[in-house]
RNA sequence: GGCUGGGUAGCUCAGAUGGUUAGAGCGUUGGAUUCAUAAUCCAAAGGUCACGGGUUCGAUUCCCGUCCCCGCUACCA
């Protein structure tokens, strides 16, 4: 394997348009800031950047909602997202946010050196643009009639009747989506950037690293077999980094552009005059660390951009985890199915060190995992207090109890001891290795190891036995035993920085600098014989049931109460209303769409005549269940056809907060055709 | 529907480039022990490795097909 100089290690930028929950954190995070406190002691060269996303369309959404600014919105979050990250101890070298100025600057030269370079496809095209809306419509939102087969409801893109790719130039009589007006065309340019051109090179690149994730390697190699295409790196905002020409006002980066770049401008303003190594020099090691959501632009995008460029080395590594799910259920913010960073550190601020822990046993590393209140406290209880606390608690007690709170001599080693102390040596190198190779959850199963390992040892030593009849025996167990709570100690420097502290108060640890501990392979001797230790105290207390319910409960009831719920549309005219002719009607038959999950195809008798209606209800109901059931359903809808069959009309339903779809049927049993008003 | 990834003990997960008894932790049961946060230690029970075919002397591991779960994507008037 390759030896590197020197790490730089970048975890995904979250987006600074909500809080933090318990899912990022297992995703990225976290493993980072194991891998990075674990190579800093290893004293590895190393730098740890991240910071706030702040552009994009969301963003401006988001402002929108709470009727603040964009900037008021990313400043919010970011601080937010900053000291969550703090408390936790997630010890980035670097938080920045791509708001900053430098990172404007940097992700603009980005984009100059392509331009100048002219690698960029600039292509002016006439667009459409709604008046009504003040806004350059994308393709999708364009409908007009197909010129191939004349069918009037084809999208901009793409003809639904004959399946043809279309552009929006091709449509005959467009209009917008949005507001059903004509649309002019108004002259815009953009630039895309031709990743097609990369196709070779990135393929090569990916085949040079059979050494990654499954996962990882799957989806890259997916997007490659479909081909890739120039993808635009601008759009017609207001909210992002201005695009660098004097002809593009009103123009931005895309954010998928900018963003990775913020990873290079955390570097900058971290390290103004020493950046370049971290990011030029082939003898830097560049690992991302991101969630499975992140993987092409990670493992496609970025690195094409960063071959573009010609300065840059590419990502090494790039760790993407699965998915952690809550309860059974996916993590989900709009339903507010989450645990949130912020809100646990409120709930439990001496317990930082527990969710570092339980996260990092159920990591999803290799596929989807269960975060439950229930496991939390179980490992709490029976692997933190049981196992590691009460380890130290007896070891320390015992020592304070016969010996005063000194470490005794070790005059009298044998067997029994000797591998005590090379089993926890082993454990530490497995612990290193397993990090090394982003196995973090084994890597933390080794640290623990040595608690069980403790643990053992006093029990087949029994030194409150050989303590009336041994001395020197008992003062050699509980020397060894000294060694192997200071391992444990030091063991856990990654993964429990706050007990870490704790240990060494209670250990009286000295300053010293023990980076032989991670690497030697010598039997070590920590603390020395006659070195006087601190008075012992509970390291994680167990967690009652009561704590437990309480937030199961808050888990539950939240979703209801919190429901972000969408503000009611602007009043309407009487008249404007009465122009929807709603119907009452009977479902005579239903049938699934091929080829489509989420489609129904239904016939309803809407009291003349049977009439076909396309609904996307598919995931929701079973076609059996439908039959016979009245339904109330718009009548004078203009047909369109979906998924190539004609839809005559659209069901009512009502969706809850779950997501959950509900028919709505009328209360007694008008008959067909009845007016619903 | 297309494309990744996954489906292994009650639970959460490892693993095998195909080969004697498939592993860990938790949970369960039995025993030992008392220094310790009623903690610890030992032992046992538990699996047709999703299902159906194929290749092979031999497959849970490779190939094909089917079913199920997460994700991306298309379709949700």
């Amino acid at each position: 394997m390759k030896e590197f100089k020197r790490i730089t290690v970048t975890a995904a930028l979250p987006y600074a348009n909500g809080p933090l929950h318990i899912g990022h954190l297992s995703g990225a995070y976290l493993p980072a800031d194991i891998y990075v406190k674990y190579q800093r002691l290893r004293k590895r060269d190393i730098i740890f950047v991240c910071g706030s996303d702040e552009h994009g369309v969301a963003i401006t959404i988001r402002a929108m909602k709470e009727n603040l600014s964009p900037q008021q919105i990313v400043d919010k979050y970011h601080h937010l997202l900053k000291d969550t990250f703090q408390k936790m101890h997630i010890d980035f070298d670097i938080y920045y946010r791509t708001s900053s100025l430098l990172h404007h600057q940097t992700a603009q030269e980005f984009f100059k050196k392509f331009y100048d370079n002219h690698q960029l496809i600039e292509k002016e095209t006439y667009q459409y643009f709604d008046t009504e809306k003040q806004i350059f419509l994308a393709d999708r939102y364009i409908n007009g009639t197909c010129p191939k087969c004349g069918y009037e409801n084809a999208y901009g893109d793409q003809c639904e009747k004959c399946g043809t790719s279309l552009s929006p130039d091709e449509l005959i009589r467009p209009k917008s989506a949005l507001s059903n007006s004509v649309p002019i065309k108004l002259p815009t340019k953009h630039w895309y950037l031709p990743l097609n051109e990369y196709q070779a090179k990135i393929t090569q690149y990916i085949d040079s690293h059979p050494e990654w994730k499954n996962n990882v390697l799957g989806q890259c190699r997916s997007w490659l077999n479909d081909g890739l295409q120039p993808r635009a790196i601008t759009r017609d905002l207001d909210w992002g980094i201005p695009v660098p020409l004097k002809d593009a006002t009103g123009k931005v980066l895309y954010v998928w552009f900018d963003a990775p770049i913020g990873y290079i401008s955390a570097t900058k303003a971290l390290l103004p005059n020493d950046w370049q190594k971290y990011w030029q020099d082939p003898e830097t090691k560049l690992i991302h660390f991101i969630g499975k959501d992140n993987i092409v632009f990670h493992c496609i995008i970025f690195p094409i951009m960063l071959m573009a460029h010609g300065d840059f080395i590419l990502p090494d590594q790039v760790p993407a985890n699965e998915f952690l799910n809550l309860e059974g259920n996916k993590i989900s913010t709009s339903r507010n199915w989450a645990v949130w960073v912020h809100e646990y550190i409120h709930d439990f601020p001496d317990k930082i060190d527990v969710l570092r822990y339980v996260l990092t046993a159920t990591l999803p590393e290799n596929k989807d995992n269960d975060f439950t209140w229930k496991e939390f406290q179980q490992r709490n209880d029976s692997e933190l207090a049981d196992i590691y606390g009460n380890f130290v608690h007896r070891v320390t007690t015992l020592l304070h109890k016969y010996y005063d709170g000194h470490i005794p001599d070790n005059i009298d080693l044998q067997v029994i001891d000797i591998q005590a102390l090379e089993d926890c040596k082993k454990a530490v190198q497995a612990m290193g290795n397993n990090i090394e190779n982003f196995r973090f959850r084994d890597a933390l199963a080794e640290m623990l190891k040595i608690a069980r390992i403790g643990n053992k040892y006093l029990m087949d030593k029994e030194p409150w036995k050989t303590f009336k009849t041994n001395e020197l025996q008992t003062q050699t167990t509980l020397y060894v035993a000294a060694q192997i709570t200071a391992c444990l100690a030091l063991a856990s420097q990654p993964f429990l920085p706050e007990t870490y502290l704790k240990l060494k108060q209670i250990l009286n640890l000295p300053d010293y600098d023990f980076q032989n501990f991670w690497s030697s392979n010598n039997t070590f001797e920590i603390l020395p014989s006659h070195h006087q230790i601190d008075k012992p105290f509970i390291l994680f207390e167990k967690i009652p049931d009561e704590i437990i319910e309480q937030q199961i409960q808050k888990l539950q009831q939240t979703p209801k109460s919190h429901v972000m719920l969408k503000p009611f549309k602007n009043n309407i005219a009487y008249e404007d209303f009465d122009k929807v002719d709603l119907r009452v009607g009977t479902i005579t038959y239903a049938v699934k769409v091929p080829k489509a999950d989420k489609l129904l195809q239904l016939t309803i008798h809407d009291g003349i005549k049977e009439r076909t209606i396309v609904s996307g209800i598919a995931e929701h109901f079973q076609p059996e269940e439908l039959l016979q059931k009245k339904v109330v359903f718009v009548a004078n809808l203009e047909p369109r056809k979906l998924r190539g069959i004609l839809s005559e009309g659209m069901l009512l339903t009502a969706e809850d907060s779950d997501g959950k779809l509900h028919l709505i049927s009328p209360f007694g049993e008008p008959n067909n055709g009845s007016i619903v008003k």
